[in-house]
DNA sequence: ACCCGCTTCAAACAAGCGTCTTAAACATAG
DNA sequence: CTATGTTTAAGACGCTTGTTTGAAGCGGGT
């Protein structure tokens, strides 16, 4: 059976989103999935085992499922498709987005990445080429049109960064700030969307040029 | 002589703001600063006195020397005070930033405050209405002639901390995935201020609407 | 029934953590 | 000088951490 095993990668996945690698503890994990604490290190090797076990399921099913897979290039309103992944990288379990494709990711996902890069646990090390940047690389993909043609594969990555950076930190940081519960999230959410949305825009007007400048 | 405080304390922010504060052992900052262990319970009690000095320390002078104080409403060319003050919040004793005004901060500072928002420790709690949100606020009051005479508090917390923000985990994260050291690390910097300042105005903007609809 | 590989369990392990203690050295002001 | 406040030193204190152990439980095949 391995019900245990995936009770454990689905728990870990939302406390390491809260607390980050090093703020999780393995009996924080169990307790709260409700499994034995010699579980992870039999099915997982290590803490730093399971951490890129949830790192390399969320990264994949991120991408597959989760985020509504839109084309740009044939898309009757560019501006509300690129909104559509806005919101579904706000979505959560917890807090409904109006308007939001697909159904909610179970938790954090931008926020678990954003952690990791803010304060790298150095687990990821390995897998940040071959795992990370290609599924960053992805999200920007989608965004060519505005890209241009000649957008690099670190451009790609760059956008794609930029853009769950955008849908993490100022909305969780902003709303523990005003702490108006209900009414004023909803608002957050809409101004984030908006600002995401503006400055996606324009960072791919940037690149856009430069890359034009480059070849002249 | 309380050399040893202060070489506790410049040598805490630093790795506060690398680990984060659960990241960060106390042995960690007495060898790196080079002294006693014990001197840390002496001078502020526990390892959450001295989170709680640093960050009181760090958003003070953060205010009153490091970050230019810019009167928009009487400068020639507002776009490029806001620009001077982003500039001045990605400028650090190591990473030089062309045109920054004043001082560089001796650390990151926005990494500091986006660590701890991102997973709070608690430590800070009953610090953040009389310490933080201030702090915030005032980096937006030098915005008030983009944000309208009606903005409130709150909205003035908004804008600062969506500026910190910016300043901080785009150009971080970024520089990581791209990896080209040396040139493209100004590009990136150009970019982030790019975009930041296009982003706080267009901020300013729909915040400015809303308090103009509200009054309606 | 039996044995087998896989899984779960309570208990214990060593290492690291923040903190505290006692002692002695040092500085500075009165 | 004395007195007071800093700083260093070395060690130990409980507690939490990630990991390991060895035994018990489980299910299916013969």
């Amino acid at each position: 059976m391995q019900r245990t095993r995936s009770l454990i990668l689905k728990t870990a996945a939302e406390i390491f989103a809260n607390e980050g690698f090093r703020g999780t503890t393995v009996r924080d994990i169990v307790d709260q999935a409700g499994v034995n604490l010699a579980a992870i290190n039999y099915h997982f090797g290590s803490k730093e085992g399971l951490y890129r076990e949830v790192m390399r399921n969320v990264l994949q099913d991120f991408h597959a499922e989760k985020i509504p897979v839109v084309d740009l290039s044939c898309a009757q309103a560019p501006d509300e498709a690129v909104r559509s992944v806005i919101r579904s990288l706000m979505a959560k379990a917890d807090v409904q987005v109006p308007l939001a494709i697909g159904p909610p990711l179970p938790f954090d996902v931008p926020r678990l990445i954003l952690q990791e890069f803010m304060s790298p646990s150095g687990v990821l090390d390995d897998l940040v080429d071959c795992e990370v940047k290609p599924h960053m690389a992805r999200l920007g993909d989608m965004l060519v049109p505005l890209l241009g043609s000649k957008a690099t594969v670190v451009d790609k990555i760059m956008v794609g960064f930029w853009l769950v950076s955008q849908c993490s930190a100022p909305p969780r940081a902003m709303g523990l700030l005003v702490s108006e519960p209900g009414g004023a999230l909803i608002d957050l959410m809409a101004m984030t969307e908006e600002l995401a949305l503006a400055g996606v825009k324009r960072l791919a007007e940037m690149i856009a040029e430069r890359n034009a400048v480059a070849l002249a």
